[in-house]
DNA sequence: GAGATTAATAGATACAACCTATGACGGGAG
DNA sequence: CTCCCGTCATAGGTTGTATCTATTAATCTC
């Protein structure tokens, strides 16, 4: 059996009429005569009581008719479906993202996202940078939100926003009273940062920066969330260096002081696999670079 | 696009081999790669990513698969369905039927018709023996369950029941001491009839059956339902002629008594379209001789 | 680097869908 | 009653295309 049979049977049970089916579908009586007969043959009964002037669908007939039509019209709507996921438009797209993204990077792009494509099912999955590098590689994230610098030969980036690392320490501070700090002034302060687990990349940046001032920082606390960093200096427990962007976390009683110098900045970025080939992750990312640029 | 194709591309999404796909096809590598490369073409979008070594689906390849897999199954449905319908095992049925079946004739029918073909919806329609064979010809009913004689050219018949007419009077009435009634002593009382109108064909015969024993009938009231007979009997009006089901219906205060000489008979019997082909039809009139052996 | 594995390409073949011509049958008009 | 038209089936030739064989190209493995 295939879809012609289904096709021209729906043909003759529309028209009742073998001849003027024919014509509809541009072929010639007998060869549409032969084909239903092949049908028939193949179902194992009659679709139709034919007399030698009329046509009539038997009993089975308009059972199967119902059912060919179903499969046809599914037919159409595979191809429809299908080609919708070609485009991109439909389908499932996991998100790995670092909590830092969520004040609003993340959910600028997701409304612009979700507004554009709203038949793709969009997954979140709050990861660190390294575990997004690693979730990438293993297909279990398709794109991710995270924190430059990465080494990961099979997965490209794309920064979404640059911004300077700027000193985060407790309002009452005697260094909060200068407009800029200078990184050496930090040598003897405590040191409140992300763990090295978490923020791998970021907290290698940090050392390198205050090694460059001849210093390596005294830390006494490492934490998971930015936010528990600005918590604990607004307890007075020590200093920070965080990303501008931190600022969005509004707490009593911290300041956020530029560093001198040339700013040193801090990077984040959209990555997915080298590999990927997938219209949903390509549309996801012109999102993302078209947010990027709208923010700055 | 045919059937063709989408079993194919099945069993290769299947093995992510064409050779494999192919052999299990029965048909050789080239052919199948060619068979793909048309439906991909048609689609507009690859179904696989292919190197020279492996074969791997696309996302909207993975969508269309799912898709194809659902049309498969649906052929493979409407064929089981149909088939099913052909042999008269699915579908639907409606039964017309005359009140006084409904004491046993119809519900016994009814049980082994739903037991033995469960997926044939049965309408149920109560109508006359003259509303029935106008029905059958409209194709308003499929199947009737009626009382003859009837005359009805195009209407096949088959007798279910056969059983004597039977006189019905009052418990009181000095004719119910004896244990035979001859009809020639009946042509004084007042009778209570079924409307000649509801039961045409036997309403005729019991004028023929009194006119042989030399008079008509004195009909003083004529009712609608057979229960009514027995209960306006019961109240004295009158007496009236009966088949001899109509003893199912338990009344206090009547009586039944055969008549003299050769009993003369009544018959209920299915009715169908002589030019009916249903396969439904003749499983239900299967069941209906076979209860009405059983009930003999 | 050689051999094995796998998919694509090219060209030949064979099958089946399709076409043309015709037949059989029934209904309706004259 | 006969003839003609309309309708579907059958027969046989033609064509398109799915399939086959043979080969190439590319990659992996040893």
């Amino acid at each position: 059996m295939e879809l012609r049979h289904l096709r021209y049977f729906v043909t003759v049970a529309e028209e009742l009429h073998f001849g003027r089916a024919a014509t509809r579908l541009s072929i010639v009586q007998p060869s549409l005569s032969q084909q239903i007969r092949q049908l028939e043959d193949e179902l194992g009964f009659p679709l139709f009581y034919r007399t030698k002037r009329s046509v009539e669908l038997t009993d089975a007939g308009k059972v199967f008719l119902i059912e060919a039509q179903h499969v046809l019209a599914q037919v159409r709507e595979a191809k429809r479906t299908a080609q919708r996921a070609y485009r991109g438009e439909a389908g499932r797209l996991v998100v790995g993202y670092i909590s830092s993204s969520t004040y609003d990077l993340l959910p600028m792009m997701l409304r612009v996202y979700r507004e554009r494509f709203p038949d793709v099912e969009v997954a979140l999955r709050e990861l660190t940078t390294q575990e997004q590098l690693r979730a990438l590689e293993r297909e279990y994230i398709q794109v991710g939100l995270l924190r430059l610098p990465i080494s990961a030969p099979m997965v490209n980036v794309e920064v979404v926003r640059r911004e300077p690392i700027v000193c985060v320490l407790p309002e009452k501070h005697p260094l909060a009273m200068r407009e800029r700090i200078a990184v050496s002034l930090l040598a003897d302060e405590p040191f409140v940062l992300q763990s090295s687990q978490r923020g791998a990349g970021y907290y290698t940046q940090l050392m390198k920066l205050c090694l460059a001032s001849g210093f390596s920082p005294n830390v006494i606390q490492e934490v998971t969330e930015m936010h528990t960093i600005i918590s604990l200096v607004a307890a007075g427990m020590g200093v920070s260096l965080v990303p501008l962007s931190a600022r969005n976390i509004r707490s009593q009683g911290v300041a956020y002081r530029e560093l001198e110098g040339t700013a040193t900045l801090t990077e984040m970025a959209v990555a997915w696999p080298r590999a990927s080939r997938s219209a949903i992750v390509q549309n996801f990312l012109a999102v993302a670079m078209e947010t990027a640029t709208n923010l700055t």
